[in-house]
DNA sequence: ATCCATGCAAAGTGTTTGCAGGTGG
DNA sequence: CCACCTGCAAACACTTTGCATGGAT
């Protein structure tokens, strides 16, 4: 469970981000974004859709597909991961980390002995054995940020 | 391109571990291991059924499928992000962290300010902007752990 | 020789699309 | 009002499964 007060501030940035892009603010996109911060899980399609439905019983799966990509590309939602639908692997064999283009979904790689070996927290290696550590950047590639001029919120997080 | 010494190696470790584990090693799973490691990006699956069926023009789908997950849950090789088929939103609005098991594939929160700050190399500020920073820790849950007594190398990367 | 792995084809999920009617600004 | 959004249903893409054959140890 989330802080409600935080939730609060974030729903009302949320109105004023679509306001300030031009996007309607439909019932249907508040409840979705509503829902997505809500569990403070991770939850997938069906547990938002799911939750939606609660409160807009009539809402569409397609619907709900529409509206999370459209948040995501916005950058006002994150996914774990680099989103996408089909699973890719990793095929550099060395300790290397990640920087992901949030729009266009490219993966970089770069190596940084620092980062490889971070310190793992005692309350970490209660949960289980770490095999392996990457840090991850998430952001937007140059080529997309000059391409969609600025749709990106500076503070929405 | 990969360092093929290193490659070699790797597919050296790749033998024994198979052996070790009672796993065949079949001329399929030889090629699609080397497939993965051998290109160095982040390929989905029908990248690597493409480049086994130079190899082995016979192979089907299903194989390199099935052959894909049994590797993963040997942690003989690696995804972005959790793997799992379907996209995963991130309903913690606070900045903080990730430990996944590549087993069971939950997914573990923590918060560190340390890592919220990591300062983010030049390199990757060339690349584009950086919004968010997620540390990622990988590997097997004391639960998973337990269940299958030892499957896992402890230095086959 | 035995059991495990493969290939095939068919079925299952999860996701996307075209369109007609509805709704927010 | 008018463009944008939604719901529906059908299409699509990716992944999984059952079964008979083939191959590794």
């Amino acid at each position: 469970m989330q802080d409600s007060q935080e939730i609060r501030r974030r729903l009302t940035r949320f109105r004023d981000e679509l306001k300030r892009t031009g996007v309607k603010a439909t019932h249907q996109r508040l409840e979705i974004f509503r829902e997505v911060i809500r569990s403070g899980e991770h939850p997938d399609v069906e547990m938002i859709y799911r939750g939606v439905r609660r409160r807009i019983p009539s809402v569409s799966l397609d619907t709900v597909y529409r509206t999370l990509w459209l948040f995501l590309q916005r950058g006002m939602i994150d996914t774990l991961g680099p989103s996408q639908n089909r699973v890719r692997f990793e095929g550099n064999i060395r300790p290397h980390h990640h920087f992901i283009c949030r729009k266009c979904k490219r993966v970089f790689d770069f190596t940084s002995r620092v980062f490889d070996e971070l310190v793992v927290p005692s309350e970490v290696k209660a949960w289980g054995s770490v095999e392996r550590t990457h840090v991850e950047f998430k952001g937007l590639c140059a080529p997309c940020r000059e391409k969609q001029g600025d749709h990106s919120p500076k503070n929405i997080f």
